[in-house]
This record gives structure tokens, sequence and C-alpha cells, in this order.
DNA sequence: CAATAATGTGAGCAAAGGCTCATATCGGAA
DNA sequence: TTCCGATATGAGCCTTTGCTCACATTATTG
């Protein structure tokens, strides 16, 4: 169990600057590369070539090519959190229109940054055995979302969080999925979904009918 | 262009029931390899071997891995096509709240049948050149969805259909990716958030707040 | 300026996997 | 029964790829 996760953590920390540097733009590199290529494309080779290094430097770091992606996924997961925390930081006191709607920009623009990179790393991380570190962050994050909705008397605060984050997750990702969708009206739709969703009354939506 | 489909057609149809019963076998076993390992352990070889078949047989009905993946992708969307086909059927002439239960329900059906195997195609259908017809089959199935709220008097049905689409796999598909939800009320909060998202009245909700 | 630690290199090994092809077996029409 | 097309087999070719290791280069310390 233990030595099961060991692979996916970084072999050791770079001291000086010059091996920060590399360490960095191997993650950039493979981000690109996730990107483009998907994880098909993904080999240590590519990634190691793409982001100007030898593949010996890479492997100096990162143990295998899975704590690579892991590393990409806490990356990507600690941003998220970053900019939900900041979002319900700055909606603090406003109404729960105004927080849902800082969620869900927090939200989306995560996803429509780098649509391709996002999807490969969700997948990804399903097959990965994702260590606790991950999985704290997970929670932390819909920790973030349900302390924002408790504070609004939402009931079942856990329970929404998990749904409206999936909902927005859903309805991003689908941009892709069911072919492009107008970006600028995304945020509105989501935002529309998940005041359905929590019972609120409507302000100006005109889509009432019957 | 018209080369880089080619390969992802069968090879060949099967003539005689023996044939029939080989094609069936390793799609079977695809099935359940890509359900059980994702696409990390599918490949042609443990394919071939749990299917109980040679390798050779294989490539006689799919002329590359990624053939295979395709008609894996074929079978799944008729399948969920069906299904709201006759959701939309039975539902015709009742209220949009039972169209959009019945709706919903086929599709989370086909997700929580076999969510892994589901998931996996998914990302593997982003990766395929994919060829003109599943496309259409993608767009027949936002066609009856739109359908079905068109008859309803929904506004923008065509766009509706693709957010509630949207909607139902993004929380469906949470169930794996934020851990695991009661099942039993999932049908009922995306129900719940589609009534949202039309801005339908509610009826028996108990959410409302503020 | 040693001397040692940190970092970087890339040829190439070993394993895995996609796919072919020469050969064998089977089914059914005549 | 005969014969041909359809079907099945699996050893193994060839490429790809994860990864190691012996060695070179660069920083740091005293």
């Amino acid at each position: 169990m233990a030595s099961a996760e060991t692979f996916l953590n970084p072999r050791k920390k770079p001291r000086q600057a010059r091996a920060r540097a590399t360490v960095s733009a191997i993650l950039q590199a493979g981000a690109h590369i996730l990107e483009e290529q998907g994880l098909q494309g993904f080999t240590t080779n590519a990634v190691a070539q793409r982001a100007g290094v030898s593949i010996g430097s890479l492997y100096q770091y990162f143990p295998a090519r899975e704590a690579l992606l892991a590393a990409l996924i806490r990356q990507k997961r600690k941003t998220l959190l970053g900019a939900l925390q900041t979002a319900s930081a700055q909606s603090e006191g406003q109404d729960l229109t105004c927080v849902l709607r800082a969620l869900i920009r927090a939200g989306t623009a995560h996803w429509q940054q780098r649509p391709a990179l996002v999807r490969s790393l969700s997948y990804a991380e399903a097959t990965l055995p994702m260590e606790e570190e991950t999985r704290a962050l997970k929670r932390a994050i819909l920790q973030v979302v349900s302390q924002a909705l408790a504070n609004h008397a939402v009931p079942r605060p856990a329970e929404a969080a998990r749904d409206l984050s999936a909902l927005t997750y859903g309805m991003t990702d689908a941009t892709g999925v069911f072919g492009p969708t107008e970006v600028s009206t995304l945020e509105t739709r989501i935002l529309r979904a998940a005041q359905g969703y929590l019972g609120m009354a409507e302000g100006q939506s005109s889509l009432r009918n019957r």
C-alpha cells in the first residue's frame, strides 16, 4: 500500500535554480503535450524532448511517467482550489446569486482555459492510484463550495456542492462533447440551472412556460 | 481524409454464424476489459485472449485497435439513442415533467449500468477521428431530446437539449468523479436542476429559501 | 583551486504491444 | 465426395516506450 503510492511522488526536490527551471520546463511540456495530443502522445521521451531536456533529467525528478501525471493533476487542482477560495472570499456577504456567479465563473474559467488538458487529466486521474494528498484537495474544493452554500442557509450543503460542481463540470465539458456552444452565455445558463436546482425564485429569466 | 477514416470501419462482415459469434465475443471482451482496466489495459492481444479467440481473428474483422474502439462507441451510442427514443415515445402527450423524468431516467440508466465503460469510451471518442456516422448519431440523440422539448413549447429547444444532456451527463458522471452519491436520489436531483434550468414552477420541492 | 555535491546527458536495454502472414481447419455448394 | 471460399490460428516481426546507468558538466564549499 505504501509502496504503491511512493512512485507517484517526486523523486527529489530541485535545490538549485537551474534544477527548478528544469522541473518547470518538464511540467510545462507535459501540459502542452497532454493538451495537444492527449494521453496517447504523452510519452516520457516526448515530454523530455519538448522540454528541451534529456530523458535522464526527467527521471531524476519523476520516478515514473505516472508521477509526472500526478504532479500535473495536483497543480491543476490547486489552481482551481485557489480560484474558488478567492471567489468565495470576494463575494462574502453578497447575496447567493452573486456567490454562485463567482463560483461558477471560477469553475468555467478553469475548464475553458485549457479544456483538452483538463479532460485528459480528469481521465488520467481515474486510472491512477491517487494518493491521499490529491483526494484531500478534492475534499477541500467541495468544502469551499459547501461552506459558501451553508452561509446562505442552503439545505444539505455538502450534497448541493457536489451536484452544483458536477453540473458545472458537465455543462462546461459539453462544450467539447456535444459541439461548441456560445461561450458567452455558458455562465448564465449554468447559473440558471444552479438557481433552479436550489429552488431559488428567478429574477429576470424569460424562460418560464406553462 | 477518406483514407484516414477507413481504418475505423470494420474490415469485413462475418457471413457464417461461427464468424458472428467470434465478432460478438470480441466486442464483449473489449467492453469488459475497457470496463475493468480502462484504455490502459485495452490491448488487442488482451482482448483476443479474453474473447477466447486468436489475435489473427480479431484483425480479420477490425483493421486496427481503433476500429474496435469505434465499434464499441457506435454500439453504446445506438443503445442510448434507442432508449431515448423509447422514453420519448412512451411519454408522448404527458406533461413536461413526465417527459423530462423519462429522458433523464434513460440517460442515467445508460451511464449507471457500466459507468467505467462509458467513461473510457467517452474519452477514447475524443481522441479518435470519428467518422461521420458517429457524429450523426450524436446529432440524432440531441434531435430526439430537442424534439421532445419543442413539443412542450420550450424556447431554444436545441440549446436546451444540449444543456440538459450535459447537465445529466455531468451529474451522473460525478457519481464517480466526486465520490459516490446516493444513486436513488440522483434522478430526482437531476430533474430538479432540469426544471430549474427550464424555469418551470416547482411542484413539491422543499428547497426554496430566502 | 581542489574537492565534493548537484545536475545534466543520451545510448541503449528490456518489455510491451500492434499487426502480418503462412498455414490449417471448416462449411456448404455442386 | 470434392472443392473453394470463409474462417481461425499463433509464432514472431518490428516499432514504440518506459526507464537505467555510466559518464560529463556545472555549482558550491572550504
